[in-house]
DNA sequence: TTGACATGCAAGTATCTGCTTGCCTATTGT
DNA sequence: ACAATAGGCAAGCAGATACTTGCATGTCAA
């Protein structure tokens, strides 16, 4: 079910999908389209609502469907995973 | 420079050269290939060599070539960029 | 009910990616 | 010097992936 966290972070396009519910969760596709557009993004509805999916197999992303909206929510604990994976010393970093 | 930490990421044999480096840095090229056979991996050394190509323009591993040998190390400091990206809240996780 | 709106679904296409294959280079030991 | 070792380089191929296009579905307002 979990299809790959890190498969789904492989696209520029999804990684600003995320940011753009990390800045406000509970979107619309539509409304989603639209901030993507204005960020510069030339992404289709099609193709976003195709991320998306890949992002919802991920876990990244909940879809909810409510009457004729679909709301889009973000949920990072799949990331946690690879937080543990490879630990970065946060020590040995500077000096 | 920084070619995409992300899509390295992506493949699951650079995941596990990762883990092995991350359990044994500064392996050569011909070591990890027999660790990972042992894991059983089934690539070639060809194989691994490019997707060290990949890790190497990420970032995440350090090739240093001396006589024939080249080593190799493991640099996780870029996935930095990904844990302070997407926060995970730590304390709404459980219970 | 009817039309506009928000979205889903599916086939086709072009590009990307990982892998193989085959050969070449450089270093070390005898 | 010569052979074995460790690795590099590049072309070709097959499967994956992102995107488009066209149409279908379901919901809400008038």
């Amino acid at each position: 079910m979990v299809g790959d966290v890190y498969k789904a972070l492989a696209d520029p396009t999804r990684r600003a999908i995320l940011d753009e519910l990390q800045d406000r969760s509970g979107q619309t596709l539509f409304e989603l389209c639209v901030r993507l557009t204005d960020k510069g993004f030339t992404s289709t509805r099609q193709a976003i609502s195709q991320h998306l999916a890949v992002l919802a197999e991920a876990g990244l992303v909940v879809l909810r469907r409510q009457g004729r909206y679909t709301f889009i929510d973000l949920d990072t604990s799949p990331l946690q995973q690879i937080y543990q994976r490879w630990r970065v010393g946060p020590c040995e970093s500077d000096t």
